[in-house]
DNA sequence: ACTTGTTTGAAACAACTGTTTCACTGGTTC
DNA sequence: GAACCAGTGAAACAGTTGTTTCAAACAAGT
């Protein structure tokens, strides 16, 4: 019977994954079964994933009990790797509230540089296909049809950076423009756009447009962050009529 | 042997589905396995199918050849209710080409509101989960996970309509702004707030967050609608000032 | 009634599914 | 050496998979 003790020896292993070399039987299971599950989903079979990772197929109820759990692990690691490779950087609320919110305008330029190194480190994560191969796959496809089991641990990923996204979107707008209604309105659009960024490849293939150079999550990040520093610069008249001497 | 000849009884039946009652086997297969590839991919089994169906599973060899088939089936069946419950409303070719692309006002606002229009459209046929109970998930699933069958297939219904868009936003940017760039821009921005309609439910769930009333399509597609005009009217210095009296 | 072609249900098919068992490594500790 | 133990491979397990077969049911035309 499993007893789930065997990957303590694994997880403190924080080097970079090496391609499915030297990694120990749980870690090259993970990474191949992650790859698999990201293109058939469930209707991967126990045996291509360990002839892929070269083991038995015993292997995979020895380290994780079943194939179910094996899935679990996977969405797990991608959401570590995805964190740990791309981490967003961390809005420092010291630096924040030492910034007086009116129009001051270095400090809201402050601010605003902080929302732009935001978007860049989330589009970094999403749009980045070379280091997370299936990663963002396997995160898509539970978002579409989420099961039980992962995601309210999806959520349990995402609601920080969320968290992290609406205070920084609060502080840019100031406290004479913030409102929750407002706030949600932009974060929406945000994680749309981002979102778009790994979806939005395989939409431009299908209709036949050429892969254009925007592909560059940086590029793209800051187009979106332009255009949300846009859409809030109209709603502030008094700064727009005293830029437009 | 499978013919394929079976279903050319049952296309021409233009009538809503009624829920699983009094349509022909193959109709209801259609539905059934959509519903349940659209939850399972490629897992879901013919028995399960066929149970839920209430036929044996003979029938499915019997009409569409085998499961691959079937699911095929599922993705076109999908596109076509989609576009035939909500049809993006035809821009008539010579409407527009009467139109003076010059700074004409009320021209222009006619212009907006065709698009306005369109977004509309294309909003009700991505976010009306009543309708489309199914449809949108699965074709969703086809875009992150791409089938080399299917893919294309998908693509050919996509363009038209991709088409209609880029050359209706093409005419409101009117001749001194237009650009292929800049059209590629608002168009990926339109089709990312768009997809967003149906992956941000989801997502909300995951992050706990309580679902707005902005949930209305209709809604929504004016808020992107209002936001893109605003950009190009942003981009517009000469009409800006104008109004700025 | 008889023939015709279409549709269905039950059973059977081989192949494959996830999981378990068990013998057997290779290495460590007494 | 002997005893231990995490780790592995090969085989076997019962159950399920997609597909096929075949006889029966059915409606329609003659």
């Amino acid at each position: 019977m499993y007893v789930g003790v065997h990957l303590s020896s694994t997880s403190d292993k924080s080097t970079a994954d090496k391609s499915t070399a030297d990694k120990s039987t749980a870690e090259r299971l993970i990474s191949v079964a992650g790859e698999i599950f990201a293109q058939k989903g469930h209707a991967a079979t126990v045996r291509e994933i360990c002839t892929a990772a070269g083991c038995s197929v015993a292997a995979i109820n020895y380290y994780f009990g079943d194939k179910q759990r094996l899935y679990v692990r996977c969405v797990e690691a991608a959401c570590e790797r995805k964190q740990r490779l791309f981490p967003v950087p961390q809005v420092d609320t010291v630096e924040i509230d030492t910034v007086e919110i009116d129009d001051d305008e270095p400090s809201r330029c402050r601010l605003e540089e902080l929302l732009r190194e935001f978007l860049r480190a989330v589009a970094r994560r999403v749009g980045s296909e070379a280091n997370l191969p299936w990663q963002n796959t396997l995160v898509l496809r539970e978002i579409i049809t989420p099961s039980e089991q992962v995601s309210q641990r999806l959520g349990e990923y995402f609601r920080p950076d969320f968290q992290r996204l609406d205070r920084l979107l609060g502080e840019v707008l100031g406290k004479e423009l913030d409102s929750l209604a407002l706030r949600r309105s932009l974060a929406t659009q945000i994680l749309a756009r981002t979102m778009f960024l790994r979806t939005g490849k395989n939409l431009r293939a299908m209709l036949g447009l050429d892969t254009d150079e925007n592909e560059v999550p940086e590029r793209m990040a800051d187009e979106i962050c332009d255009s949300i520093l846009n859409q809030i610069q109209a709603l502030r008249p008094s700064l727009r009529d005293r830029n437009e001497r």
